[in-house]
RNA sequence: GGCAUCGUGGCCGAGUGGCUAGGCACAGCUCUGCAAAAGCUUGUACAGCGGUUCGAAUCCGCUCGAUGCCUCCA
């Protein structure tokens, strides 16, 4: 008997735009596609909040007992720049202006990519491919394209037929556009002679004498579009129909509208159950953009190192201001809003650290049951991140209440707000405990220990300038007392 | 200009056709040698204007504003 089995999960559903019962395609078993980063340049925030969402969502999933393939591709390749950049890649783009190979590029990036997804405490995708893994699968796909009629080969590029395809299918259905009013709203672009449409897409293009990003193929030397390659490998490793793709708000139009038309151009079926969309994260209140300088990368929020922040803030403080708002909602972040996310992840820290320690009574006077379900609850509905912290925190409130002795808790409660917690703050939200690491040391405690029996002493002797001298030096080395009704204790923050 | 999402108290951020979100900040109280921590209590709210309704912040329309997409983008 699998946890999941006992809970009904909705999902928002973009293609619909309604919430909607999850039902897996094949019981047990989760299939979920999620577009990766471009490494082109360092992975900046916005990008952390997309996936983090998503490995929540995993993460979810997996405490459940689902069986999940959870398929998050590297784009190393294939990525347009635009349509008038006589088909220059992204990747070859970046790798001229800094005078090394494009697989350099690719590497340096990817690395960044998982360092910074390591220090969010990400768990790993089941499988990690690349787009230039798969140009065979591409290829193949582009062939099945043109021999339903959708494509068209121009030159050594081949070109998606978006009003051919719309004639049998709907084109623009996820993003709620229709064909018509982007014919009448498009803007002109040079270089699109080759298309015999400005909707229509590259599936495949031709490469010039001097790109050195390059493969064979029918057409002749080239490389992948963009749209290409997630429809290549969510195929590949998920199948033709799976149960969740997800991505950024921003990929719905066109790149996931393309995906679908890929996919219901080649196979006839439409490749997706349920599509995720996270929604965007901006900074104090305007979108993120190199260019005005309104951006700020992982690196520098954990060091402090930057304009915008008064200071450093751990990755776990991030990750849960992150998980503090709903995935679909826009998110702002500010150094006032991550201040208050501070104080409340570590109120939520102290609560769990002393859990162990609680004393336990014949009863208890608080539902934990019901408390639990309630959790459950709220991941239920579309993975409400917000609410479960918000009973994360009537739990936090419990805690203290037991520990100050003004209620009390049974052993098996006791062991079921323990196991609960761990469930839903470590291996759920991904949130870890990063001063507890500190308080390991035997010699600290041991000193700590010492400390606090000795300032006792003072007080007890009415030596207030020794007690208040070693709480104000401890304070000043960022390490708190606290004064409980069961003696004292320490905070290292 | 078109499409989409949204506009909640000092800040962040949930939710809902009538009944307390939560975090942070602020104030009072309890505890404390004094603090801190913790607990208790209180206040300020649903952009504006119309409409539907017994009743709307929640549904509909308009206005204003924000964000995203429409061109690479999580």
């Amino acid at each position: 008997m699998q946890l999941y089995q006992n809970q009904t999960i909705r999902v928002h559903n973009s293609l619909t735009g309604k919430k909607e019962v999850f039902e897996p395609i094949n019981e047990g078993h989760i299939g979920m596609y999620v577009c990766g980063p471009t490494v082109y340049s360092n992975v900046h925030l916005g990008n952390c909040r997309t996936f983090m969402s998503f490995d929540m969502i995993f993460r979810y999933f997996k405490h459940l007992g689902f069986k999940v393939r959870y398929v998050r591709n590297i784009t190393d390749a294939g990525h347009l720049e635009n349509d008038a950049d006589e088909g220059e890649d992204k990747i070859a783009k970046k790798a001229k202006l800094e005078q090394i190979e494009p697989m350099e590029v690719v590497q340096r990036y990817t690395v960044d990519f998982h360092e910074t997804l390591q220090k969010f405490n990400f768990l790993p995708p089941s499988i990690e491919p690349t787009a230039t893994g798969h140009i065979i699968e591409q290829i193949e796909i582009i062939k099945e394209i043109i021999e339903k009629g959708f494509a068209y080969e121009v030159n050594g590029s081949v070109y998606f037929d978006v009003p051919k395809f719309n004639e049998s299918n709907e084109y623009g259905k996820l993003s709620g556009r229709k064909l018509e009013d982007m014919i009448t709203n498009t803007r002109a672009l040079t270089a699109q002679d080759e298309k015999r449409s400005p909707q229509d897409f590259a599936l495949w293009k031709k490469a010039e004498p001097q790109h050195i990003m390059r493969w064979p193929s029918p057409w002749g030397d080239g490389f992948p579009g963009w749209h290409l390659e997630c429809t290549a490998m969510s195929t590949k490793y998920l199948g033709e129909t799976f149960d969740i793709h997800g991505g950024g708000m921003d990929l719905k139009f066109p790149h996931h509208e393309c995906e679908i038309a890929q996919s219901e151009a080649s196979t006839g079926k439409s490749p997706v159950k349920y599509w995720l969309h996270a929604n965007m994260l901006t900074l104090n209140g305007k979108k993120m953009s190199k260019s005005t300088g309104n951006n700020i990368y992982p690196s520098e929020m954990f060091s402090g190192d930057n304009s915008i922040m008064s200071k450093a803030y751990a990755p776990a403080v991030v990750r849960f201001f992150m998980m503090q708002a709903h995935y679909t909602s826009i998110l702002d972040l500010s150094d006032d809003a991550l201040l208050a996310s501070e104080k409340g992840y570590h109120r939520l820290m102290d609560a769990l650290e002393c859990v162990d320690g609680l004393k336990t009574a014949t009863t208890s006077d608080f539902d934990y049951k019901a408390w639990k379900q309630k959790c459950y609850d709220a991941m239920n509905d579309d993975f409400n991140t917000p609410i479960l912290i918000a009973h994360l925190f009537d739990a936090v409130k419990r805690i203290n209440l037991i520990k100050e002795g003004n209620e009390s808790i049974s052993q098996e409660d006791k062991s079921l707000l323990q196991t609960t917690l761990a469930s839903f703050v470590y291996d759920i939200l991904g949130i870890e405990n990063q001063k507890a690491v500190k308080d390991d040391s035997s010699a600290l405690s041991g000193v700590m220990e010492l400390l606090i029996e000795l300032r006792n002493e003072a007080r007890a002797n009415k030596d207030f300038a020794t007690s208040d001298k070693i709480r104000d030096q401890l304070i000043a080395l960022g390490i708190q007392l606290k004064d409980g009704k069961e003696g004292t204790t320490f905070s290292i923050n």
